[in-house]
DNA sequence: AAAATAATAATCGTATACGATTTATAACGT
DNA sequence: ACGTTATAAATCGTATACGATTATTATTTT
């Protein structure tokens, strides 16, 4: 039972891929018949997929038009990154690390100093956050980090290019990971959380030019 | 556009609803098929309803099974009620209250004190918890709390019948108010916190006994 | 040439069909 | 009477069909 493949389940983690992968972009419309042509499936699983993603926040479905990525706006980057600070400054203070997430975290920091091409910084940037994380036994919040990070996953491809905002993050990054080398998880949420104020603000100045 | 009926959010809706009147248990599983004809629909929009609902941890999928209004169990009270306390507390601490926000809190607290029906209780419990935090303006955060909410309506349904929980309950509620006519939301929060925590010790002791 | 209108094509959301799987019932063996 | 096996019924997940709506293209008007 556990073994059986449902197809709706496939199509949403390819549709996760995809927008990792940056295959898809704000203001695209998923079209249904040709993405059946691809997965080589009916639309049915499609269609399911689709309206879980939208629950998600992923994903926006305007009627009639289909499934849409909805373009970045003002408002939800507010929302979005409100919440995500908070829910990653919760794990983080439940969390425990041992040598091993130390280490690990580490070498993700040094991957994104040494990467200069944006998705991958994206990439490797919301990966870090995700070590922070990973280690909180709450399965609820997982699956709900996950979900508002596939969309904040747009914001910032779209606004975190370039060189000077990955150095000051990155020296964030240190001041995090020295606090929790010196186990002392409040002083590494409160960097954490100053981490996503700044993310924050610096997205918020580029909509705001919009 | 906007007053297009898309059948799915019906029936989503319809399925809330039913819930919230307790009209669906724990260990229930929905038969699309009589749904279906109760509805006077295909089985299409309501799959597509469940399968957001699954989403929204508030049923579960069973692969060639069907969908599931989940057992309660120990892990998930502690994963749902940790998540719950702490988007309320953010939630409350956004907030602003007028008078007639205030005043609608107390004539909710009053309610509950009223009624000894248990779903009523319930419901009117919930619902004081929701003025606490209507106005907090954060969508997505408001998505994620009405959908924990609707997972977490199975715990208090089951757990939180008698008077005793009511009474303290209602005190601490009453502290609340309080907090927040001093405009001291700070402590609001707080007590606000340990109400939560509360409810969680109390029905976790229930969950252990079982 | 640009704007408005009409026609056509594409797509959406839902209904229905159907093979696969699970559940319920009947028959058989101990 | 209870347990096991076989059969039938019910249900699930997906594919396909189809009417409604939107988008695109063609034609007409200004």
């Amino acid at each position: 039972m556990p073994n059986k493949v449902i197809l709706r389940n496939q199509v949403r983690e390819h549709l996760l891929k995809q927008m990792q992968q940056g295959a898809l972009d704000p203001g695209d419309r998923i079209n249904l018949a040709a993405l059946a042509r691809i997965l080589k499936v009916s639309v049915t699983p499609i269609r399911e997929a689709l309206t879980q993603l939208q629950q998600s926040h992923i994903v926006r479905a305007i009627p009639n038009c289909g499934f849409i990525i909805a373009e970045v706006n003002h408002e939800e980057a507010k929302n979005l990154y409100e919440l995500v600070a908070h829910l990653e400054v919760l794990a983080l203070e439940q969390s425990t690390f041992d040598e091993a997430a130390i280490e690990a975290l580490k070498k993700q920091r040094t991957l994104i100093a040494e990467t200069d091409e944006p998705l991958e910084r994206v990439n490797g940037y919301m990966e870090f956050h995700r070590l922070l994380t990973a280690n909180y036994n709450n399965s609820v919040v997982q699956q709900i980090l996950k979900d508002l990070k596939s969309r904040v996953f747009f914001y910032e491809r779209e606004f975190m290019s370039d060189d000077s905002f990955h150095y000051n993050s990155n020296e964030q990054h240190d001041a995090i990971i020295a606090a929790i080398e010196e186990d002392n998880l409040p002083s590494a949420a409160l960097v954490l959380k100053m981490n996503w104020i700044f993310v924050q603000d610096y997205i918020e100045k580029q909509l705001f030019i919009l």
